[in-house]
DNA sequence: ACAAATTAGTTGCATTATAGAACTTTGATG
DNA sequence: CATCAAAGTTCTATAATGCAACTAATTTGT
């Protein structure tokens, strides 16, 4: 009954997930990414509309995350902002590729409320995608999955949450022309 | 005291919310894409430990949302598989940026469970980043972020989720010689 | 200096979501 | 034809959420 972590499953996913994977932390992020990186409390509240002990939890959980961090706003006063991270920065990728994906999908050409510009360029951003070694934009059928074990790298028949229960029948060899020299 | 819906927000993070921001939804298009993109209810079930109504809640969001699809798996037979539509597919970049910004910053070197690899080619895939115009990545100190208006493309002082709202105060003349002619 | 307002929360209560188990229904298997 | 499995549904307890009211410290206004 206990509300379930994902944080000891054995998947990249689900560790991030414990951490902006609850309703509003990619929302309150993409508040920071706007307004500079940095933001304070009432601003986040009234820009979000979000309750504001909800609030306070979330931020607890992000600065314990590393995705922001809270700063004094003045020598020894106790008012405060919080700002992202290096690592929290780190996240434009994530909120960038869920936004097109929508806009890909959901929305009229052209009717996009947001719009992210290249600096230097003054021109749009290109489409966040999954680069093959050398750059070029693969498809989900361009690519397999494996799996690194003590065994080695290998195929996978089933693929649960915890890859610590897999039982060798599980695994298969990887065709090892497959695989390039740099990975065993 | 409803649980908020983020659909009526004019955001296209805080839409996209709703359709893969709740708890297991990410989890799930992940073992869609282990899996070959086709499963089955207790495969799900299985692999990933959720409540078998917490899976048919989920199943029937990305089922509504298009994200996946139920199909029979012979003719007149009440046994299913469900799988990625195109839409569904398209999530690749997102579940990528996630897994690999928590690789980043969370996991040793070399200590990555999945492994992604280009077909063709057997070698791992490169990292997922915002291109700009010209294909190179951006950091988010190289961007900018600008805002659709019936007035045009406009910076902006604050960013509320619902844009409606937005007073004349809040909006700030682009200087002309940062936006290529592509776009007003 | 003092009163009023703002900021950044905390507390309490009602509602909703989730986890887990038991139960149901239909199609498949021996 | 009896049994099993697959895909749910229903039930109950616990946890999370939303909202409003309250609080304490710090600014701000006069």
């Amino acid at each position: 009954m206990v509300k379930k972590s994902f944080s000891d499953m054995a998947c990249s996913l689900a560790q991030a997930m414990d951490v902006i994977g609850e309703w509003w932390s990619m929302l309150i992020v993409r508040d920071f990414f706007v307004g500079g990186g940095r933001r304070r409390f009432e601003q986040l509240r009234d820009s979000l509309g979000i309750s504001r002990n909800i609030l306070t939890e979330r931020l607890r959980t992000l600065t314990d995350a590393g995705v922001i961090e809270k700063v004094p706003l003045q020598e020894g006063g106790r008012r405060y902002a919080y700002q992202l991270t290096e690592k929290g920065r780190d996240l434009l990728p994530v909120m960038i590729s869920i936004m097109q994906w929508w806009e890909r999908w959901e929305q009229e050409p052209g009717e996009g409320y947001m719009n992210v510009r290249d600096r230097k360029r003054g021109e749009e951003i290109g489409q966040v995608a999954v680069p093959n070694s050398q750059g070029e934009p693969m498809q989900y059928g361009d690519l397999f999955m494996t799996l690194r074990t003590p065994r080695g790298e290998m195929k996978i028949r089933e693929w649960p949450l915890d890859f610590r229960s897999l039982s060798d029948d599980d695994l298969l060899d990887l065709p090892t022309d497959s695989l390039n020299a740099e990975a065993s």
